[in-house]
DNA sequence: CGCAGGTTTGAGCAAAGTCAATCTCTGTGG
DNA sequence: CCACAGAGATTGACTTTGCTCAAACCTGCG
């Protein structure tokens, strides 16, 4: 049985079968794996958000990635068992978390299981590609538009629709430190797309886009390529 | 015999003869693939460097990553057969180019191999993760010198050295492409640099840093660390 | 010799950051 | 039920960083 089609519980119970997966609760802000420590577990994410972040010296994080239901985390770098970025729980999460040894015998044996996870990886990768285009040459609005798409698509199945309300459990300076602006420059911007009536943005992120073709326009993003090019 | 440690030639050979890869000869600025078109190749860089890169609507190029000899480069995004960036040759450049049904029937026997090539791509996401942070929080300083840093230790395994001279196939166009600015902004951080006696840097990008601490200091990297994270 | 591609320099400008004060919720304990 | 604390959002004033445009300058090469 292809399990791996499957979302939340029923692929959850297939890992514990497969690798011995614990299942856990976490609550918001549960630190997972560290930057540079050794590490000895791969995540997978039934319900609720990690964000796996980097930090610079000075303190400011940058985060790199929100891994979302139904993704797999591997935190490992080029050493396999030297953790790459930070990985935290962002909301309260179930998660089943499985050690490396018993997550690389899986991908050993089960070639289809495998080429699931490689499919995974690489739109992983071509969504950090994407961000990185608009973090490195796109101004604040289309940052922030491209954002909002995306991790509306990641997260609800229709993507972003004329009128339809739905939420995105970020503050604003989690959103900047997604990508790359201070909380206040995310605030003034906001309030620039609302005084053009492009979207309604009320209590900690209920988001109503008015118009998605104007607002794709503005992240510079066709919805459709993109969910075709992220969304494993 | 596991060919993957080998560089170069004898890596190749054992490609052509795994996955009947043809050996190309390809000179600077020949196009690869094309983002969003379909994609049907995998490509071994056995010399030269290839670029990942992405444009915006508005013709600016983004520069996601150099794949440098001894890399694997599968252009899919997560609808494997659709290209997730334009791939380019940067240099002249020696390729072994495989289609992609014998490169995944390739992964799917030998397991070893795929935990090889599951190594190559944890480091190049940690490299991407890395690369992200400068991109979001960090000046034009720390994002030039961390660059040079990065490159000299993928391009030449001793990693920067006091007073060694190395070449990076880079203009400032280029350099700035990858790391977000402009080519005008790079020549004026240069220029800062030398100013301080940092580096010298002479014709097309050899380079000579004298004081690889204080050099690694304004990249905010630790250069072991960092070798141990991105170098598979 | 002259051209092309790349680099350097100057001047002015725009985007986004910082700092600090204020405002608005929301949940909590008296 | 109210007061208050704390987190997050907003706003204003000012500064910094890096961009754009344009001109000048190398330098290797046909």
């Amino acid at each position: 049985m292809p399990f791996w089609n499957l979302r939340g519980a029923s692929a959850a119970e297939a890992l514990v079968r497969l690798t011995d997966a614990s299942i856990q609760n976490v609550s918001a802000g549960k630190v997972l794996e560290v930057a540079g420590e050794p590490t000895a577990y791969v995540y997978f994410v039934i319900s609720g958000w990690l964000v796996s972040s980097k930090s610079t010296s000075d303190g400011q994080r940058h985060i790199v990635d929100f891994i979302l239901p139904g993704q797999f985390c591997d935190p490992g770098s080029a050493r396999i068992t030297q953790t790459a970025t930070d990985i935290c729980a962002h909301t309260r999460a179930e998660l089943a978390i499985m050690r490396r040894r018993d997550w690389s015998r899986l991908l050993e044996r089960s070639p289809e299981f495998q080429t699931l996870v490689n499919r995974h990886v690489a739109a992983r990768c071509s969504g950090m590609a994407e961000r990185m285009l608009r973090l490195g040459k796109a101004n604040a609005e289309t940052r922030i538009a491209y954002a909002i798409c995306e991790l509306c698509l990641r997260a609800h199945d229709t993507g972003p629709l004329n009128g339809q309300k739905f939420h995105l459990p970020l503050t604003q300076q989690a959103l900047g430190d997604y990508v790359g602006l201070s909380s206040v420059h995310v605030s003034r911007t906001f309030c620039r797309f609302k005084q053009h009536d492009l979207v309604t943005i009320s209590d900690h992120m209920d988001i109503i886009i008015h118009d998605v073709d104007e607002f794709a326009a503005i992240a510079e993003v066709d919805i459709e390529a993109l969910r075709a090019e992220i969304i494993a």
